[in-house]
DNA sequence: ACAGGTTAGTGAACATAATTCACTATGTTA
DNA sequence: TAACATAGTGAATTATGTTCACTAACCTGT
């Protein structure tokens, strides 16, 4: 039989750095369900005037903070996956900056992920989605400027490095850190620092106008 | 409106080296139909397990030659690309092997990309995603064993560097190529040798299981 | 005030892989 | 057998990441 159609659904996996220094991946909770499952839902034709669109819809049902990136991972299809025949998943990621306040539903929580996959376990294929998303995330990380998407809006050399800590479970060293990005035009000095009970750090913010999203080598100490 | 349903299809994008020394698109034309188009279809949920069986599907309708590599590119979901309504479409790209006999259909043809787009008009808006295929595809070429999946079972360094030329129009220089190329376990000395009005070069052949897909940087000829 | 602690940041030597270029090697062809 | 053309090597240079020792700046406790 030839379909025209299928069920067709966007999942999103939101990531964001917590406060106890863990990537958390967003999640939610139907009544009567026992397991979290990752935001997802039907293009709406009438709001959705792209898949990204749908995306960022899924993201909205559960919290106000806006997300300051989204990729496209995959698109999987297949027969088995949903009992009622052929299913297809267009599989999105994206990147929140940290935030104190819970602007959350009630009904939606952010989960740990630990060891490369979700801390608790998730429904359906979704705990696979996440560690789809997460290997692209985790590649794109060490050649591009996507670290600063997981930061707050002024942030310092030493946050970079972090989240390469905290996404990669290993960071390149601070002075290749500071050579690529501040050799690159990435960043903007704020003028301001960040105290501590330290020398105080300089806080830098996005460069918006950057032409040097992507850097043409890997750090090689997060290589295979 | 809410959607469970769209219409989907699977577009396919191959690539083959032509011996005008061109890369080049497969592409075919309907009875009654002013432009070429690509090989596209809906999924058969019978015989397709995958999304890039769909993929497959559409090639093998044209040709019978084999695709050596195929990758999903993107998915595309808006409402102003069929008049239809929202239409949803899966964009893959396969490589082919250089062949001289014509194993296609009546009715495909194999088109040159000039100035990186197709020579000719395609319908839809399948040039775009001719573009879509080519701008990844030359990317990856640059960090990745894909050059040798557009060279036949047998080829020689300098093979390579041509393919790096007609695909990049620029190459990086042989003794680069060389060195990546011969310090990975990518290739496999064939003992022979290919014989022209001047020095012999040494033969290769892919090692099907080397651990050496990805290089960590791009070659510096090549970069934006 | 000032010493000690802690993190921020710099300078210089080293490592790795691409690039450049001069040079050698090995075949075909006139 | 010399001319040629392309294959392939060796060594210096360049670019960028890594390592490590050292300096800088601020806070804290006395």
């Amino acid at each position: 039989m030839s379909l025209s159609t299928a069920l067709i659904s966007v999942d999103l996996v939101a990531f964001k750095l917590a406060s106890n220094n863990r990537l958390q991946v967003l999640t939610h909770q139907l009544p009567e369900t026992p397991l979290l499952q990752l935001p997802a839902g039907r293009i709406d034709s009438e709001q959705d005037q792209s898949l990204q669109d749908t995306a960022k819809r899924q993201l909205e049902r559960f919290t106000k903070e806006p997300a300051t990136y989204y990729e496209q991972v995959i698109t999987i299809g297949d027969n088995h996956r949903d009992s009622r025949g052929w299913s297809l998943t267009v599989v999105y990621y994206a990147l929140l900056q940290p935030s104190d306040e819970q602007m959350l539903s009630e009904d939606s929580r952010w989960i740990d992920i630990v060891d490369g996959k979700p801390a608790e376990p998730l429904a359906y294929d979704h705990s696979q989605l996440v560690m789809e998303a997460l290997a692209r995330m985790k590649n794109k990380i060490q050649y591009s400027a996507l670290p600063i998407y997981l930061l707050p809006e002024a942030f310092t050399l030493s946050d970079i490095q972090n989240v390469f800590s905290i996404v990669l479970d290993k960071a390149p060293p601070m002075r290749s850190i500071r050579n690529r990005f501040i050799n690159s035009d990435l960043l903007i000095n704020t003028g301001q620092k960040r105290h501590g009970s330290n020398r105080p750090a300089t806080l830098y913010r996005a460069n918006a106008n950057s032409n040097n999203w992507l850097f043409d080598r890997l750090y090689l100490t997060t290589r295979a």
